[in-house]
DNA sequence: CGGTACATTGAAGGGGCTCAATCCACGTGG
DNA sequence: CCACGTGGATTGAGCCCCTTCAATGTACCG
């Protein structure tokens, strides 16, 4: 599990404050109470690793997949592409994220993920991880419920291209990328490195690059954030939350039940 | 489960036409093949039913659950209001949907479910469902599955509002709508009553109630659909198609494998 | 030094919104 | 039987947010 990365992309100094050993087990373990065994499975996801290289796809639309990835160092994108090449960015994958969640659960997988920087992922077989139900079914429940996160940050998204205007929008996306950052250890108390350009930032929340670029000034002229080279710092949190009428509930903790009872 | 349906709603005349008794079995048997013992598992889900009248909530935000609930009879609609008011729908749930996923996993139920219709819930124990993972691993897959594709259905109305025009919005809500109603059997070959209004509908894609309006005369004008009363014809679901892109790959079949190995 | 990727800024146009009026179906009560 | 209220659909006029198109700037890199 040595680090591959050429420096641009988004390393691990998470073991380094006190956290576990993955970003995967750090994720999990802020959804649920795990036990230390359970933390040790884990890691242990994460024995085979594979390294891609910026601008490759970790999945690719329409092939078959008996598995999924867990992205362990890096960032990555999924997006689909409409027939005239206008393109939606569906999340930002991050250390810890699944790859794979939704699209590889059909037949032909749905939706391309392409990695940001130079990348490295475990794959996950889904017969492990059907394995992990019998065995350690409340870590398997952790990991499952882990999707429910997936689909409220799609929900979240939803709502911002819906109905919020672009300056909430952007403010928004950069409070939720600030938490997501933060539950995995690669950001501080309000400032994280940015690790999309404006172009996949306008995908994202459906705009153009000119007016994220605009959008974004106005943020820096209200004060709200600074953002020099890559570099973005939330001057007041709590007025960027107000304006993007952010809660952050989406990516916080489960209810999980204590243990599984006879069904069926 | 005796029908309460006061004639407003989706009924079920599913099992009429050689389907099977619930709608839940019927989706599900979509997805995946199962055997009879699983189906019949399925549908002892539905043992308990609860009535809920139109305009009650099924599930409401920031209350805690242990449970979800599967919608037998009627729809709803997700949703999340903002503070000045304005309102996004996150989904339609029709009969055979999960009311639940993915709000009722966090500690604070994140979005509110309103039937739209007199509806029939069953309520469905997250023990419940775990227990099925030891018991009945591939089904358990297949229900876990079926919440992917919740996700890439989320992930397909991101594409519509951030990246389609108002028509091409429309035409794929129609055509998605045909093909989910058509999987539990609410829908004949091309045509579907309508469950929602107008105010609905622009809430689920981002637009103003005028504007849908407006864009659903377009689509009559261009002979594309017939909508009378609240019966709506596709008249040309290839031309529609085309218009909006549509791929019905999200709603179609799973990859699931044979049996769990072990893991861990 | 030229090429590429990305960010920025300006000008002009348009798609969809807001506001408002109208219409229709339906239920309810006098 | 009609008056009235209500919820929903329709249509029009004006406007604005954001897009498109385009030019410029800038850092990096072969």
């Amino acid at each position: 599990m040595a680090s591959v990365l050429s420096g641009t992309g988004l390393g691990q100094p998470a073991s380094a404050e006190g956290g576990w050993s993955t970003p995967l087990a750090r994720k999990l373990a802020w959804f649920a109470e795990l036990t230390p065994d359970d933390l040790k499975i884990v890691d242990d996801l994460h024995a085979t690793t594979r390294a891609v290289r910026r601008n490759r796809d970790i999945v690719s639309e329409g092939r078959q997949y008996e598995m999924m990835f867990v992205l362990s160092e890096g960032s990555a994108v999924r997006y689909r592409i409409l027939r005239d090449g206008r393109r939606q960015v569906l999340n930002i994958l991050l250390p810890g994220d699944f790859v794979g969640f939704p699209g590889c659960f059909f037949e032909n997988a749905l939706y391309a993920v392409t990695a940001l920087t130079n990348a490295v992922v475990s794959p996950v077989p889904f017969s492990v991880l059907l394995g992990l139900f019998e065995r350690h079914p409340r870590l398997a429940a952790t990991i499952f419920w882990s999707f429910a996160c997936e689909a409220a940050i799609y929900a979240e998204h939803l709502v911002d291209v819906g109905r919020r205007s672009a300056l909430e929008r952007v403010a928004h996306f950069l409070l939720e990328l600030l938490n997501r950052l933060r539950i995995v250890g690669l950001a501080d108390e309000k400032s994280y490195r940015m690790p999309l350009t404006q172009e996949l930032i306008a995908d994202a929340l459906g705009l153009s690059v000119p007016h994220v670029s605009r959008t974004l000034r106005q943020l820096r002229e209200d004060r709200l954030v600074t953002i020099e080279e890559q570099r973005v710092v939330i001057n007041d949190i709590e007025g960027l939350s107000a304006l993007a009428d952010f809660e952050q509930g989406y990516l916080g903790r489960f209810r999980i039940p204590a243990s599984p009872e006879g069904a069926g």
